[in-house]
DNA sequence: CAGCTTGAATTACACGTGTAATCTGTTTGC
DNA sequence: GCAAACAGATTACACGTGTAATTCAAGCTG
């Protein structure tokens, strides 16, 4: 199943909280995105045409709440990114952080925590 | 300027070795891609327009060279991934990683030499 | 009960993209 | 010189997407 950019922005409303009735997606939205309240909805209408969010009657409207987990979701984006430009492989992506955009002390620190515990983790 | 999927692919190609004919491009990407020679015709026009690649004269045809540099293009798409997925952290990104597909040992070891060589740079 | 209001569903429409087929103009073989 | 071949240019066409407006149905209000 294909989430496309907009379809995303309002999965991460509800993957934030959830479930929601549309308004409240409106209002969650209101402050970053610029869009008419019937862009979200139809939005909503093809997100729950793929199967990506569920909705349940409540009185007179839906409360919407994702069907997918955005783990799921992360993986897929990502591993195909790695996988179109960096071969599959974690590092050489690093490498190009570290090489085109500045690495924090604080990202360099973190990296070198996950390291360790990896390695504390294997067998 | 927007690349789009399959244009990458024919990028790919010019990136590896250029600058090369059409036929050369399409004999390239026979082995991988299931393509008419039409549609590769028609994506290095697109390209073209789009200015992402040059075309020299050469003859009765043209030789074609990428315009924009891969890494640009990496940077972009990386830094996109990374700020709608991660916050625009790397750490993160490592982490999912090693939470969700298997960080090979040979991947750990090349991250722990990243990290020192950026120490050993770094100031 | 007859509108108003309000959610949701349907319809709209232009643009990029994937995937070609066809046309056109030059070169080359007879 | 004329036909065949071939490279590039133009045209095609369906589908997803961004971005809505319009319509429909069901309560709510006076």
């Amino acid at each position: 199943m294909q989430i496309s950019d907009a379809e995303s922005v309002v999965m991460e409303v509800l993957w934030a909280r959830s479930p929601l009735a549309s308004d409240e997606v409106v209002s969650a939205l209101g402050q970053q995105q610029d869009w008419q309240e019937a862009t979200i909805k139809t939005l909503l209408n093809r997100l729950l045409n793929k199967g990506a969010i569920s909705a349940e009657r409540d009185g007179r409207r839906y409360l919407y709440s994702p069907l997918i987990k955005r783990e799921a979701w992360v993986s897929r984006q990502s591993e195909n990114l790695l996988d179109r430009l960096f071969g599959g492989r974690v590092a050489p992506l690093v490498a190009h952080f570290s090489a085109h955009r500045q690495l924090s002390q604080a990202d360099i620190d973190e990296l070198r925590r996950l390291l360790e515990e990896i390695d504390h983790d294997k067998p």
